[in-house]
DNA sequence: ATGGGGATCGTCT
DNA sequence: GACGATCCCCATC
């Protein structure tokens, strides 16, 4: 699959590209030019219909990457310490995107321990925060187009099966069911 | 093993 | 002026 298709992919809706997503790599690229990433395990999707989405009520200054084309990175902070990280889906000006919430990681494990404070290996990259922190990620990578910065998205060498459930950490329109899981996780 | 609360600030009401 | 698409520590069971 070429760079193209991995972005035709992501014209997809947000909750079909949430879905699909399980088991595709993502690598972020360090200022020494080395790798560090892995596999996507687990995801969510927000649209603009959705009560708990930033998009809901219309593009601001905040939420624009949002309403940009897909294949962009969408970045917010919250909680006045953390950095989370979407991919942008579906047609441009539609407001949707999948939050990436877990990672399984293969590259650069080494660094990510030294950022995520030598927490144990299997808690590195098992939280949209946490990704951010041990990736390196914050507010300066909004809007960044993947494949063509930063970030390297490749399709899975294998299709990976995954499970629907509700979402994490919101109040609003929990009854969706929103969020992905690798099926062997 | 599980649960409550503190940290900390940009964004929107 | 309130509240998060969170994480971590500490208390308690």
């Amino acid at each position: 699959m070429s760079k193209s298709d991995s972005l035709q992919f992501l014209e997809k809706s947000a909750v079909t590209v949430a879905k699909e997503l399980i088991g595709w790599r993502l690598y972020v690229k360090q200022t020494d030019n080395t790798l560090v990433g892995g596999t996507i395990i687990e995801t969510e999707a927000y649209t603009q219909v959705d009560a708990a989405s930033h998009s809901y009520r219309g593009e601001t200054k905040r939420t624009s990457t949002m309403f940009g084309p897909p294949g962009h990175i969408y970045v917010y902070f919250t909680y006045g310490m953390h950095y989370c990280m979407n991919i942008v889906t579906g047609k441009t000006g539609s407001g949707q995107a999948v939050l990436l919430r877990s990672l399984q990681l293969d590259k650069g494990v080494a660094i990510a321990r030294q950022r995520r404070g030598f927490v144990a290996d299997n808690q590195l990259t098992n939280g949209p925060a946490k990704i951010c922190q041990a990736l390196s990620v914050n507010m300066h990578d909004n809007g960044s187009l993947i494949n063509d910065s930063r970030f390297i998205l490749k399709p899975p060498i294998v299709p990976v099966s995954s499970v629907a459930t509700t979402r994490i950490g919101i109040t609003k329109d929990r009854h969706r069911l929103w969020r992905f899981v690798a099926a062997d996780s």
